[in-house]
DNA sequence: TACATTTGTGTAAGCGCTTTCATCGCTAAT
DNA sequence: ATTAGCGATGAAAGCGCTTACACAAATGTA
């Protein structure tokens, strides 16, 4: 990985701005001069040096992504969607998970200073670095974060699908709700989506968090709800990993779902289809969200738009056995 | 992210190696004039260009890691094992995805022209090309492939474990086995489970491919092979995650599981503990494969190991329910 | 006081490319 | 036959850093 242009001119007797058309395409070049320096290519396995290319042309061609934790199916998605689409825009991804590390700004910042552009989660950042990045002239699209100015915001719709949610749930005549995986921060997705399920509910709905949104904490938060006095009618989670947490709590103890008490997730990942039973959730565009992520930042990038777009990706009520059979559907 | 050295030598009244000096800690620096350069990098908010530093360092500081998918849990935690450690040794990590991609081969070229060394998953890279690649020097870690010269390699023991896993359901008193989820390639991890249940269980088992190793695959392979005539008194799978599949098909059937058929998975994922019944599987060490895959790479890379290793991880056979009570565990 | 070290700094040569600009044959038009 | 114009090429100036080397000033030693 070490033979430069210069040995390749040398061999090829031309001089390495020669090469560097040949290769790259650009400017006019004789049909036997080519051949000469294709054929020393060839024979040197030449191939050009990224941080040359890069230097010179002044871009990473790279993009970077910054997320909490690769836990769960919900990061790996989006991740999966932006890297295709980052690819596919000739674009490679440098990751960053900020789980557990000290000096978050410090690697953000080195981070940074190797790409053409940073996709970031929700609020995996400290504002002030946020804002110092924006001053900076970092080009920045925020994953699943309410808009700030400075840079591009891409998420789901939470609000009106947490609406549709519990206006599903009150169909089926439940009165008591707990909301289980309590927003962490303000103005995230779960949030929003607590502030969408208690505009409808009110006060018949009451908060429970769990240390973080996974199954095991699911499984330990419902398991200790359940087995309390009050147990609700339904139990709307923060998203679908605590909700099959809440599953497995309930059939531990004995309590059939949907009959003593009616689940719901959020997000549909694949294991929502496969529990028993099926969970009834939000389906949430994760792949998409990840795509238009590396979409929009090469959009910023290449200079293609120079303001800043907020965009919110619908999401679909899916409607499985988890929360009970809806009375007006009843069959006779 | 554009202030140069130079702007800060000029602000600082100094000349730009006393500013690269003054950064990085190398030659002596009078106190004075530290301060003045500190006080213009601040002003400035000056950082170095990567780009900068790598082509002078000759180095990138930045880990490769290639996988086919990012789909279920074992690529996804290696790959968290791996950027820790990575980023505990100061290297960013990039990742490439080979999933439905064409031109594998220049991708994987460009990567390498990227990082100081590269992570590869089993052969999700054409031989011709692992051979180029080693004969151009580059450092290179496979995970879960046979060893071979030029590269260390690093995997989960699979034969051992897999004849444990064998003798201990013929202790059940089971004689009529399917494995599910055929290799799809010889020489890796699949393939080496086959042979080592083979060998315990000779004619006495057979092999039914799934497209994928999937949920979704595993699940349709399963309902047909349960569906039919000749069904099985075990499923030993490829991994947990047809295993999943298989038994939601037996649930779907109405078979219980391990009453009518026992099934088996492989790696012990999140859900494999939590599935009904809790499934039976070897537990491989998947974050511990990408930490030490990074750790070989420092090596390699810094030049504190000039030699190859090939390391094989202890995996451990976990007995769970869904591979029935054992006859001489069973209570009086 | 004279000389050998250290300390502190600057100069300049890379690192491997891309690209502008100048040059030099040619062909085509006058 | 002249000249404008184009095609093909090379020289050289960056791109933003690190660091070997040179040198002057300050310190220590005899």
């Amino acid at each position: 990985m070490d033979v430069t242009i210069y040995e390749v001119a040398k061999r090829a007797g031309v001089s390495i701005a020669t090469v560097s058309r040949t290769l790259r395409g650009t400017g006019p070049v004789a049909a036997r001069t080519r051949e000469k320096v294709l054929k020393a290519v060839e024979e040197l396995n030449f191939t050009p040096s990224r941080l040359g290319v890069s230097l010179a042309e002044g871009r990473h061609a790279a993009n970077g992504i910054v997320f909490p934790d690769l836990a769960g199916p919900y990061y790996t998605e989006v991740l999966l969607g932006y890297e295709e689409v980052a690819s596919e825009l000739g674009r490679s991804v440098v990751i960053l998970s900020t789980k557990g590390r000290t000096k978050v700004n410090d690697l953000i910042k080195d981070l940074a200073g190797r790409v053409d552009g940073l996709a970031i989660f929700g609020h995996t950042v400290p504002e002030p670095l946020v804002a110092e990045l924006v001053r900076l002239g970092v080009r920045l699209v925020f994953i699943s974060r309410e808009p700030l100015s400075g840079a591009d915001t891409l998420r789901s719709e939470n609000i009106a699908s947490a609406r549709a949610l519990a206006a599903h749930l009150t169909g089926h005549g439940y009165e008591r709700f707990t909301f289980l995986g309590a927003p962490l921060a303000s103005q995230d997705d779960v949030d929003e989506r607590w502030r969408g399920v208690r505009a409808v509910l009110g006060g018949a709905i009451e908060a429970v968090p769990t240390r973080e949104y996974t199954v095991d904490c699911g499984f330990d938060a419902a398991k200790q709800l359940l087995g309390g006095r009050a147990r609700p009618e339904a139990i709307i989670c923060s998203d679908d990993e605590v909700a099959l947490g809440a599953l497995l709590a309930a059939e531990e103890l004995g309590l059939d779902v949907p009959g003593d008490v009616a689940v719901t997730g959020w997000d549909d990942i694949m294991a929502a289809r496969h529990a028993r039973p099926a969970l009834t959730t939000v389906r949430q565009p994760m792949r998409e969200l990840g795509a238009r992520a590396a979409r929009a930042l090469d959009e910023l990038i290449t200079g293609a738009r120079d303001t800043h777009k907020h965009l919110i990706l619908t999401t679909a009520l899916v409607v499985r056995d988890s929360c009970g059979h809806h009375p007006q559907e009843a069959a006779p």
